[in-house]
DNA sequence: TTCCTTAATAGTAACTATTATCATTTATAA
DNA sequence: TTATAAATGATAATAGTTACTATTAAGGAA
């Protein structure tokens, strides 16, 4: 069921850029990329196709954690790397632990379809700046009551 | 650095209501159940409240992929399995992987602090009502331009 | 206890990422 | 060519979340 899509030059200039990185770009990022060279282009129509794209198989959409959605122009499955300070989205290649988690079909009694893998950290530029981070600590009122 | 949380109503009844379930509640879904114990008690509140106790380790703050955040009362680490179809998320006890995933500390020269591990797919409630999922197909000018 | 300080609240506005709408343009196949 | 329907640009709408602010109320000190 060929979804018949057309050739547009929005379109195909999405999917150029997108393959040209190795970052993992926001729509918007994609946006200003591309309105470079397509200055007209509107950014619904970015996040049309990103859309349209990604269901088709033609670029892959990630869905990171707790921040907005990215996109990828290399279609393979394969884990990712968030740096937690700078935003800084990286490839991970653990076919080792790829193959481990292709096995697992059912967990729960669910039927597993979909195992995704994602670490966070600090990328090797932000890692000299942070020096520490802080703990969470339990207070007083909920010491008590949990004991 | 004791945060010198306040003993609140409100952030109690959180708490409390959050550890009864198993479920993984949305902020709205938590604000639903508290209201009917605390009616006055407004969205903003829950919201404020959840941040703050996770913040303080005393719940646990889930950013699933491409959903929106949801909350857990169980602190310890633990993943999830989500059903595409009705959005319900369980616990998916893998101790065995959670070992292998804790011992990976660095990937790319990121200093790794954490590691999220989602599934997705079919619990058995929606396993017999969806029978087949539709594939993406390749479209005709992309199957030439990538060749 | 009562009082004081300041954290927390309710109510509401604002914000951000994403989706929907729609009149107009344009790719494509006949 | 021309007809058709997919796609676009512009803009409005939506959803989830965060910010603001006048008022309330924990909880320590007196
Ligand atoms: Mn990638
Ligand atoms: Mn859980
Ligand atoms: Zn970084
Ligand atoms: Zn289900």
């Amino acid at each position: 069921m060929n979804r018949n899509l057309r050739a547009t030059a929005q379109r195909k200039l999405i999917v150029e850029e997108l393959r040209k990185l190795n970052s993992h770009p926001t729509a918007n990022e994609i946006y200003e990329i591309v309105r470079a060279k397509l200055p007209k282009i509107s950014l619904g129509t970015v996040y049309r196709n990103l859309e349209i794209l990604s269901e088709s198989g033609l670029i892959q959409k990630l869905e990171m954690a707790g921040s907005q959605r990215r996109f990828d122009g290399t279609v393979e499955d394969h884990f990712h790397v968030k740096c937690i300070s700078c935003e800084r989205v990286s490839d991970a290649e653990l076919p080792f632990l790829k193959e481990i988690l292709d096995s697992i079909e059912g967990v729960n009694d669910y039927k597993i379809m979909q195992r995704r893998l994602e670490f966070s950290g600090l990328c090797p530029k932000c890692r000299n700046k942070n020096g520490e981070m802080e703990q969470p600590e339990v207070s007083g009122w909920e010491r008590h009551e949990a004991g």
